[in-house]
DNA sequence: CGCTTGATTGATTTGAGTCAATCCCAGTGG
DNA sequence: CCACTGGGATTGACTCAAATCAATCAAGCG
């Protein structure tokens, strides 16, 4: 009886709009205005509950629109037939993913749940319309579409350029920044992803990610316990990322 | 004299519009009609020329719009403070460009001819304002966005999961399928890029590139003179990569 | 409380990087 | 026409960062 109310409660408690969402500012209505919100706000799919684990898409499957991370935690990757995943992109509440699916309206990755995870769908074909008549909407998409690209540019720079070192250091400022931009500490966290995916992502051997974050905690950088981490010495941090970007600022 | 004349008759030649460009079936206007061709064909900048290894943009120049190859070719990369350079991309005639400067209007990476290279530019203000009345302008656009995103997915796996030997395989392979598409031999063409730029795309060593290639050469794969490649046999290529991606089909 | 799964730790191997010579050609100039 | 030169490409010798292999260890969980 008591696991029936939370259910009702957590379904009504989800019955929210985008206006009300306390993420709209990370997502993909940051930008527009109270009407434009409301328009754009009668076409999204509201949040749907998955466990973790639980294979959101598939390749091939029909793209149907954006997703919108609104608790819990996505990986997206790609495997080799043998079986090892690369890991694209972990997307956090507030944050999009499936723009795999543009390029011919199928799914080119795979998408995957990796703790009790609620997401909305925003319909491409419903947003391509709006984006006729909304030229703010355009803008936001194709800030959208930009940002991931420079994401996976920078990805492309880790993989190709860095060190082990170099990797876990940028993945953890990385997480670090996104958890602060939701307003939580910037510096003590739970990590929603195993070792597996973290090494999936920075395209090394979970046995190294394993070392590296025991080398961390021996200098003082970090302290980890499973998946809570605390930095310490995030300066530390910095300066092991110091070589890796170049924006062509001085 | 005779060189005015050439420049002349060059000016003339390339003061061409899309509809009469063979390159245009692979660029942004393939799928458009008659009419929406002429419009868009308005507002793109004609060629440019530029002699190899210029600089056509780099970080935090401001976004002028898409670049499409006309001739020659260009990469687009990232830089280590350190100097070493993670190609992003290898962009041949009929492709596009310059998309990173999508997130904030500035260009997030460095493109640099490899070259003699000519080019159009498509603004970028006047393609979003045709997106609003052409559906099929706007659908296109986002194809190609989807399509750079999934060519970075695919970039990413290589650097992240294949050995060095598959790498140069998948790249072969790539270029191979590239020059099909514009109607060259998949089998016999000249590398528009140095060994240099071709271990930065990879994320190897020069020197591992060469090795490589000798290797390849001396299994009767290929056959490799400086920048002239002959692919012998595409089978054993195909099948160096088999295990590399898994779009989940048997 | 055993069982399973993920994480850690240690021992050993290896693929690719680094360092250091050449080599070779395209372009330059005598 | 040919010698010279400089930068990319190749080749060889050696090193090393990270992978692999192989045990534990720890923690949820039915």
């Amino acid at each position: 009886m008591q696991k029936l109310m939370n259910q009702v409660q957590l379904t009504k408690q989800l019955k929210v709009s985008c206006e009300s969402c306390s993420l709209s500012d990370l997502c993909l209505p940051r930008g527009l205005n109270a009407k434009e919100l409301d328009v754009l706000d009668d076409y999204i799919e509201r949040p749907r509950n998955l466990a973790h684990n639980v294979q959101i898409y598939q390749p091939n499957d029909k793209f149907v629109g954006f997703y919108a991370v609104r608790s819990g935690g996505v990986k997206t990757y790609l495997t080799k037939k043998t079986g090892e995943q690369q890991i694209l992109g972990f997307h956090l509440p507030g944050e999009v993913f499936g723009l795999d699916g543009l390029e011919n309206s199928k799914q080119r990755c795979y998408a995957t749940t990796m703790e009790n995870t609620s997401y909305c769908i925003l319909p491409y074909d419903q947003l391509d319309q709006l984006c006729e008549d909304m030229p703010e909407l355009r803008h936001q998409v194709c800030h959208l579409l930009g940002h991931e690209m420079n994401c996976d540019h920078a990805h492309l720079l880790l993989l190709g350029q860095q060190t082990a070192h170099e990797r876990l250091a940028t993945f953890l400022l990385s997480i670090s920044t996104r958890f602060k931009r939701r307003g939580f500490s910037p510096v003590s966290f739970m990590l929603p992803m195993s070792r597996h995916d973290i090494a999936g992502y920075l395209g090394i051997a979970v046995e190294t990610v394993s070392r590296l974050f025991k080398s961390f905690q021996e200098k003082g950088i970090v302290k980890i316990n499973r998946k809570q981490v605390d930095i310490i010495d995030i300066d530390k941090l910095n300066e092991m990322v110091a070589n890796c970007e170049d924006s062509g600022q001085p």
